[in-house]
DNA sequence: GACTGGCACTCGCTACAGTCGAGTGCCAGG
DNA sequence: CCTGGCACTCGACTGTAGCGAGTGCCAGTC
């Protein structure tokens, strides 16, 4: 029950040999390369202890031993001691990220240097419009009776949707009706507009009232209500790399969760209080990831956080290194899009 | 080297049934599966003959035949019948795509409509800007010194870039700006606009040279010479089918490549006369992809091509029916974008 | 009581031999 | 030119044996 500083050790050491080495590590294996002061018999017995306890397994019996996903949890939570970014790899990231030019330039640029940094996949959600503030909203007349939309949000994220109005529009009428939404609504965060839009087709003129009202439906049914979130993925030849071992054979069923965006939400999305969070294989709630672990956090300017991102790998993956570059990445992007 | 008409059913009858069971293929199974009104040692001499010739190998000496690349290849060109698609197929593309509402929406359905039918990994290019007209041009301002360009190509694609300008510009003159560059270039067609935007710089009045200036550059360098293109991807988990034999063992070379969006345009954004395309294996430019075989083509409205889109498989595909898929979907999208 | 050395045991891995059978190439005959 | 027959090849599969990494347990020592 009690684990002591020393069966500890031996996990911790369990761990690192094995997201290292990729095989099974014996109780003599581990007495070599690590400083543990105890003779393999010694370590045996601890060993005996912790897969008891089920942190630790054999895959068969003349074999060493492979820890668990629980055991992966409790070195996450217990024994990895944080580790640092090399300066290098600080100036790697400032570096690639600084000539963004463009917010869609920013996602992509992070969402690779994610991917090579870790060396695996790696996921990145453009800052939700929902937690964004309306910046601009514009109308371009397409024919008297189509306008778009094109909303501009704070964080850069740019959308556009076409209107078909239900009767002709002159082009005065337009330039009202663009004036009129952008003082109600620049500044407000659009989560929030379902109320305001009402009392703006309250407010309308008459006549204007059958376009203000098409053009509200649009807004909140598209980009309210159905969250249209969109979502970088790179770096899916990573999952190829461990020789088929990971991932228990076959990489179909992660590419198929990946393929899906509500999946992908799901793993990055649900941004919380707790800035990281690392899933460890079966505690992954999607079935077909049952053998991955995500790392995901959550990303803004300041301590508001837009959007999240993370990385996807086999749980045999370096913890304490892939927690540093997503939480070091994260924060690098906050900063930029705060000195938009 | 004449290969009569028996031989040429021989290596038919080979493809086919190599395709259907992705077994090497023996001479007294194809007796018995196809009715060539010859025995098996018949067959065996044909089969030596072909195989001189190197449209079939033996992966070893006591097992059946296989194709090669030529053998697809000679296949391909004159021994697969088109197979119509069936009613049911036809339905349900109409059915699919008809419910887009949007671009964005129109690809989108469009890449999962190939991949699940071909079961294949399906590529489709946005309509390229370089071959859209200028349906209109939107400036926003954001900031007195920043604006938002937005052009609105006919082919629904809607593209936004920031402009830095190098002094602060007055609301009146926005307008101004915008009205000259609708008037210059709507209906030009994008890749033409290059001697038009000189002009448009030197009939400018001259406060607003400057500006009019850096908005041509953003135009030119951004939209016009760095063919903007984009590209949408899915059932890349239909590598994974295939048990690992096709691409001989690891997907990793794919996957790469399936990441570079240059190789994707390179796979399908040549368009040419011929309005479809087969490259089988060692055909193929790119070097990670001489293990699959990609089906291409270029679409748009009535005769014009916009963009292009393909399938890529394993060498071992089903030629006659992905070919007739991929021409299907792209009649399809085709008038889908006439109708706008 | 905790650690250690020693020892028997398990079991996957590899090598090797043997068998089976699909498939071939070739040849003589129709 | 086609066909049936026949010898041959060689991969796939099976069974056996030896090896060795790794373990669990126990008696002995500090």
């Amino acid at each position: 029950m009690g684990l002591d500083d020393r069966k500890l050790a031996v996990l911790r050491a369990i761990v690192e040999d094995y997201v290292a080495t990729q095989e099974p590590v014996g109780s003599k294996a581990l007495v070599e390369r690590h400083q543990l002061g105890v003779s393999p018999a010694t370590v045996r017995n601890d060993m005996a202890v912790l897969e008891e306890e089920g942190y630790i397994r054999q895959p068969h019996t003349s074999a060493g031993r492979v820890p668990t996903d629980r055991g992966y949890r409790l070195f996450v939570d217990r024994l990895s001691r944080v580790k640092p970014l090399s300066p290098a790899e600080r100036r790697a990231i400032e570096r690639f990220l600084a000539g963004a030019v463009d917010l869609d330039d920013v996602v992509h640029r992070t969402v690779r240097l994610l991917a090579q940094l870790t060396r695996q996949v790696a996921v990145v959600q453009y800052p939700s419009l929902a937690r964004s503030r309306v910046r601009h909203l514009e109308l371009v007349p397409i024919s008297t009776t189509r306008l778009m939309l094109v909303v501009i949000a704070d964080t850069g994220r740019v959308e556009q949707r076409l209107v078909e109005l239900p009767a002709p529009i002159h082009a005065d009428d337009v330039l009202d009706l663009r004036r009129t939404v952008n003082e109600k609504l620049v500044g407000i965060q659009l989560s929030e507009t379902p109320p305001l839009v009402q009392a703006l087709i309250d407010e309308c003129v008459p006549h204007l009232r059958g376009a203000m009202t098409t053009l509200s439906t649009v807004l909140l049914e598209t980009l309210v209500e159905r969250h249209e979130e969109r979502i970088a993925l790179a770096g899916t030849a990573n999952l190829a790399r461990g020789g088929l071992l990971d991932f228990q054979g076959s990489l179909r069923p992660i590419l198929e969760a990946l393929e899906e965006e509500v999946v992908l939400l799901k793993l990055i999305g649900e941004v919380e209080p707790s800035t990281l969070r690392v899933r460890i294989g079966d505690e992954n709630e999607i079935d077909n990831l049952r053998a991955a672990s995500v790392v995901s956090t959550g990303y803004g300017p300041g301590a508001t956080i837009v959007g999240g991102m993370g990385v996807l790998g086999p749980t045999r993956m370096d913890y304490p290194g892939t927690i540093a570059t997503v939480r070091a990445v994260a924060r690098y992007v906050g900063e930029l899009l705060a000195q938009n």
